[in-house]
DNA sequence: TATCACAATTATACACTGTTCAATTAAAAA
DNA sequence: TTTTTAATTGAACAGTGTATAATTGTGATA
């Protein structure tokens, strides 16, 4: 009988989060299991299997906090920067938190909803966060006219950039010979604000 | 004893592979089973599992001929195609197979390889194949001086539809009312090539 | 304070998964 | 026909997630 209300609610959610994510680091989302999230922190698989409603539900919860350490590492990263760099530190910040955190990036994107399941709320909103970032960086150096613009190609961008950081962290770019990605997203990025009025 | 030698070791790895991929487009990576395999064929889990070095084996095979599949739909999407039109039909192919094949192009990019294993030469083959592919047709369009650039333009282009696709298919450009993810990913291609020279 | 009711937590059972390997069996060789 | 060889199996094992009846601690009630 391990803990019983050693942890209000809450922070037994939190236990299970804390310990989750790091599992979700060490082994990544194929190896992830949450009971061995349960015999970490001292309770039993059925506690965790209803608290967040089945794996699938940890796994998301575990991904929006992902994304939210995510976000704050990106406005870190702004700090202290300014004008036309900014863009570039967006495109390395992305690059450089998914290097760091391969493991946790990468489940977000490997997990998939079961098909009844809709997106949380709470995971929406977090992703909603980094991209109303990248909205604002952008819509600051495009000019007047192409400001409407703005979330749209916010969105295509922060896809492109994606696309480049995905192909580099599965060995994609590695294949061709390619040694440098994040200089091929930062000049495609360029090249398209360019095209769009931005003066870098 | 289910059909010892109702196959040769060919025709069965054919058969094992063809139900597989049957089975991986029905259920997706996640709920893939070579048991599950095993019992379509009339086979037991043991052959499965030892003619492709285990569920990890199996999986690459089958993602292997999903990579064969979608080159080929891509060369057959440019027949009568002519011009810079060449470049257009491969985004929206690339769309396009993966829209038809939502869970063999998705078990593509959601399988991770072991840690210990290296990427197999039959995968990397037909990786390469597709990139092959693209580089010709941008190297077409591409004036002689930038020529020289095409193979790593390509790769960087293929990365940019690449992560348009993969977004439009989690649902991330819905979550940002976007549309129109194939159009945002041309307009992005076409922006690119013309920053390099190119004449649409 | 003693009792009760409720809600949290557990233990257990179930139906799966992939891997392994001794035993079996069919086909090929002698 | 007998022996050898190699493919195939079946069973055991250690995991997985989910569901639920049985427990148990806590806070309210008398």
């Amino acid at each position: 009988m391990g803990r019983r209300s050693d942890h209000s609610r809450e922070e037994l959610e939190e236990l299970i989060l804390s310990e989750g994510q790091k599992l979700m680091a060490e082994t990544g989302l194929s190896r992830f299991s949450a009971r061995e999230v349960a015999k970490r922190v001292g309770y039993s698989v059925g506690t965790v299997s209803n608290l967040f409603a089945g794996v699938d539900g940890l796994i998301i919860a575990i991904n929006s906090r992902t994304f939210r350490l995510w976000s704050d590492s990106l406005e870190a990263n702004l700090h202290n920067v300014t004008g036309a760099d900014r863009i570039d530190a967006l495109v390395r910040g992305y690059f450089e938190f998914a290097e760091k955190h391969l493991n946790l990036w990468s489940a977000i994107y490997e997990h998939r909803l079961p098909p009844d399941m809709a997106m949380p709320e709470t995971l929406a909103e977090e992703r909603t966060r980094l991209t109303t970032i990248v909205t604002r960086e952008v819509a600051a150096i495009l000019p007047e006219s192409e400001k409407p613009e703005a979330a749209r190609l916010a969105g295509s961008l922060i896809a492109t950039v994606h696309g480049h950081c995905g192909f580099a962290l599965i060995g994609s770019f590695a294949l061709l010979n390619e040694k440098d990605p994040l200089g091929l997203a930062t000049d495609r990025v360029h090249e398209v604000l360019i095209a769009h009025g931005a003066t870098l």
